[in-house]
DNA sequence: GGGTGCGATGTGACCGGTCACAATCCTGCC
DNA sequence: GGCAGGATTGTGACCGGTCACATCGCACCC
């Protein structure tokens, strides 16, 4: 342990355990690589030196010599927003108990050639990746990883050909969406509308999740408003729509866009949830303290994190470990209720 | 560059680049670390070699031979909060730039001998460390990394006894507070509430600048209320606030504990602003969007991040460095006013 | 009883850089 | 012309692990 005090002395090697152990560095090596073929008793010999002095395996050397690496990148294009920093979280806290070093790589742009550029540096420094692929850079991602470098995706798209053959944590925002929107519409509502954050492909699960719920309603889904990742975004979205004396339910892509909806309806006087329901995604912790508090969707991105390592280290051992992420729980507060009994009233289904 | 496509085969080494370029792997290595004495001519030979064959060095061999690092690791109590975040993301958003590595390592605890073991991970997986002090944790973190680590700290203290020596990056979160608590009293309120974010020592910067503004102003500052990082707890807070009268302005240790304070007033029938004034710290994105809008002081904590790396460049160079982060703006939005005029009001000095 | 085969261990080279030192070049000057 | 001495360059060893291979011991079997 080398006393947090003010040695810079050189830390214990193999070389040293082995020399106090009375064995060769190369049985140390096999000995805290879990390697069969060492006697027990020499094992636990090892094993007590090994903790005696406090030796901890230097990871640029095995970095260099081409062992096991015992770090994890992460590649993402954001590292604030809640989802993506929740994520971060939860592979940051696995990752941590499993004593691995957590390195992190924004992918700033979604140009193909820059995203390659980014795997590659990520690659260079070694270990595993995990790819957050909620977003088109994340998903460019994906396909420049060069095989051979072990790696976990985190999708919201459950088969994406861009990660064939690769192992991926599914976080289901399609089932969210369309529990979202059929709550909607079980209210009363006649439609839904939906305000989009970012997406990789015209596949953005939440979007299709909200469609499917509409069509299998029998309902023709309206136009989706896009905005961005910032809350202005959904205000701008917020204020097109409360023009509209049709619209009674709004789902957004993301809390942040759904408190800037719920300010366009406040300026606009139309009051929520009599007038207008909003719904958002994600169920920030602020969520619940807004004026009105919004309904939403929660989804534990912390826990994907976490599946994402957990993964990583399956995987190792067994390539066909597959795991889906926890499952969206739909949180209902004031934000949302029946339309104001009148015109746009339908009848409840339930 | 190593096709982002399918070959594992080997990077190329500098012995590569001195065989194609004709001269010894040794000048290869000054160059690529402008030691000075290399024939310009010589130089120019090795770089455009370098660059020709897409030569980038390995970060493990240069850790492991003792040569410069090129790698940060940002040591945190926190990832997802606003500011650490933010700070977080200033800092990856500089180490890219500077291509650097970046290295994330969260302090769980802030037991001290957790906390030293966390650090000497941190330093043994080479390189910079940039410490975000603005907790308990993050300030024992100071003390527990060896001397001869290059580091940086992010403080709101301006001279910590703890990182004496040490080169740090100081958020003026004493002014702010100031301002802050000024600019309520000016209002007309005869004097500020204070709901206070978890903090290293009794010198939370905050809560000092809360204070010496109230006792300027010639006021004996009332008892602060300790609540935590959770929305959650600023509602607590709000809610015994709500309860007396007296309370016409409370400032809030951040954004967050702002809306629960807000959502408290609200529940509890005290309206914002007539009734009472709620101003927060750190201008989240959201606290634009709230309802009513949040009056807030701005930190540009993702241009802390950026100064603290700036710094750790300069400080290599120049060991008496030491950088001030931007100066914090107070935005002035709905959740504040002056009192309702009658018992409670006093006479504005503007 | 001696070869076979496997379990357990040790030896050497190597990963890709850096350091310390030695060797070479060139220049100025006597 | 020869030599001192700084500027340039090259050589060897090393960082702390891993790999490949050689070696040793021993039980097993014919």
């Amino acid at each position: 342990m080398s006393v947090a005090g003010h040695t810079t002395a050189r830390a214990i090697s193999i070389r040293n355990v082995a020399a106090a152990a009375g064995v060769s560095y190369q049985t140390v090596s096999r000995v805290i690589n879990g390697h069969p073929s060492v006697k027990a008793s020499t094992r636990e010999l090892v094993l007590a030196t090994v903790d005696r002095l406090g030796f901890r395996p230097n990871r640029a050397a095995r970095a260099l010599a081409g062992g096991p690496v015992q770090s994890v990148t992460v590649l993402t294009a954001n590292t604030t927003l809640y989802g993506y920093a929740a994520a971060l979280r939860g592979i940051e806290e696995a990752a941590r108990a499993a004593d691995f070093a957590v390195g992190i790589r924004v992918l700033e742009s979604d140009n193909q050639d820059e995203v390659a550029d980014a795997v590659d540096r990520a690659v260079e420094s070694g270990g595993a990746l995990i790819v957050l692929a909620f977003d088109p850079a994340g998903t460019r991602a994906l396909t420049a990883v060069p095989p051979g470098v072990p790696m976990v995706a985190a999708v919201e798209t459950p088969v994406g050909d861009e990660a064939d053959g690769r192992p991926w944590v599914w976080i289901n925002d399609r089932a969210a969406a369309t529990e979202a929107t059929a709550y909607l519409l079980q209210l009363g509502h006649r439609t839904v509308h939906y305000v989009s954050i970012p997406s990789p492909t015209a596949t953005a699960q939440r979007m299709v999740g909200w469609r499917q719920a509409l069509l299998a309603a029998g309902i023709e889904p309206p136009e989706p408003l896009a905005a961005g990742w910032h809350p202005r975004s959904g205000y701008r979205a917020g204020m097109l729509l409360a023009r509209d004396p049709d619209v009674t339910a709004v789902l957004c892509g993301n809390d942040d866009l759904a408190f800037g909806v719920l300010r366009a309806m406040h300026e606009a006087g139309r009051a929520v949830p009599d007038d207008v329901s909003v719904v958002g995604f994600d169920d920030t912790p602020l969520a619940e303290f807004g004026t009105p508090s919004l309904t939403t969707v929660r989804l534990d991105f912390c826990g994907l994190g976490r599946a994402c390592f957990a993964l990583l280290q399956d995987y190792a051992r067994d390539p066909t470990a597959v795991r889906t992420g926890p499952a969206p729980v739909l949180v209902r507060r004031e934000s949302s209720g029946p339309p104001r009994s009148g015109i746009a009233a339908r009848r409840p289904r339930a």
